[in-house]
DNA sequence: AATTATCTAAACCGAAAGGTTTAGAAATCG
DNA sequence: CGATTTCTAAACCTTTCGGTTTAGATAATT
């Protein structure tokens, strides 16, 4: 067969508990797909030492191991090799898992009940730096993930937030508390005196209906008044 | 041309500043993909006001107006209607701009430069429910995505994370204690002393390197001893 | 067997935070 | 113009918190 040396320099491991599935998997990536398969792993301990030794360029993962928690693997996987790719098997697409999955650093998913080709495919597109979702698989990501970043929206921009009740000048006493500072700096910062800063706390504690700092300051953070530090380290991330 | 009928039935807008733009986009929208184009906004007032009236099924927005941020746009767009789908038109392909807009709610990204038969089928895509994401770009959302998280993990999970130096006593004190509440009634809930609470939380203040309650309880929400106010609500929302 | 780490607990003191009331000045609103 | 809101500030008092030292019990480690 002559596609058999096409792929010939690709590296792969297979990873499934079932040997069954594996050696099928097995099969058509090497036989079909012509890729250097360089093993199959039945557990999570054999699956990281192949990797430690090998660092193939693929992994073909059953992320459904009753004994083994495939999101667990996947994140000791890439401690060990940060560059390896991995493309998550499964036999049905939940939504859940999918988001997870490609959270945790996975290049591709794909279900066991695609044809051949398609799995061929993947292999091809992720070793080659591509991301391979089958356009259903990506749809249902899309949907959780633009749903979870509704939900946090929709938290922090709800009629009940009582951060809203706030004026002007308790947000930027609020802000300051969230910086984990005293009252006394706090009146430095703002430049009026602590008394002041005590009135403006005490009024806060009564509309955010808490009562020390801390609940202050962590009802803040949950509902919005801008969480810097994340909110930067997402942005300076690009 | 018997095309023009075939998608007769799906509402579309257009906007865009370039007034030339907009027409050639609406040529294509409406001539060639035998869309009904229900009229083209030249700003941010005008689109909102169409919204109002007509809620059209598929928004087909440039996202890159000089006056207007078609980020904010497009969130006004989705306080008006959240059932609206929007189409993110854009000159180029920046992967920052992509997760942006997705995450905002697009429901697809297409490049200006792009054959307008790609526009047409992401039309037709959208409407239908889907995503329209051509790969090139998909694969930029998702190495943004996953670069974001890594992010995330590297920081909670870096060397010099001051929380693995506590002991599990500690970890049980300082978890209590990000809920907000007293010494006092964390003696209670772990059926010790107060005073023992209080030696526990001078050695959490040495080892984490602050000074008091408020700030051992940022350092640990922002160096992940698990928040889970917010971990919980990602998860509920499924 | 001795050392180290961990968890427990108390006493002491000063500093910070929390609760309440009162009140003046400025701005906004009806 | 009076009423309300907001920001400012003080006095008073109680509770909580933070810093320090000391110390017994247990378990793990060398």
């Amino acid at each position: 067969m002559r596609r058999a040396k096409l792929h010939s320099g690709i590296q792969v491991l297979v990873v499934d508990d079932n040997y069954e599935h594996a050696a099928g998997i097995r099969g058509i990536a090497s036989l079909d797909g012509g890729f250097d398969v360089i093993g199959t792993a039945s557990n999570a301990d054999v699956c990281l030492n192949m990797v430690k030794k090998y660092h193939p360029d693929v992994i073909l993962m059953d992320i459904n191991m009753p004994d083994t928690d495939g999101i667990t693997l996947l994140q000791k996987i890439k401690k060990i090799d940060t560059n390896v790719r991995v493309i998550a098997l499964t036999g049905y697409d939940d939504a859940d898992l999918i988001y997870r999955v490609m959270k945790e650093g996975a290049r591709g998913y794909v279900l066991k009940t695609m044809a051949s080709a398609l799995l061929i495919q993947a292999i091809i597109d992720v070793s080659d730096g591509k991301i391979f979702l089958p356009s259903v698989i990506a749809a249902k990501f899309f949907d959780y993930f633009q749903k979870s970043q509704e939900d946090e929206k929709s938290y922090v921009n709800s009629e009940d937030n009582l951060l809203n009740y706030l004026t002007q000048r308790e947000e930027e006493v609020l802000e300051l508390l969230t910086e984990g500072i005293s009252y006394k700096e706090v009146a430095t910062r703002l430049f009026i005196s602590d008394t002041t800063v005590k009135t403006h706390v005490n009024n806060i504690f009564q509309k955010l209906q808490v009562s020390d700092k801390t609940q202050a300051v962590l009802y803040a953070i949950n509902n919005g008044l801008l969480n810097k530090t994340r909110v930067n380290r997402t942005k300076i991330a690009v």
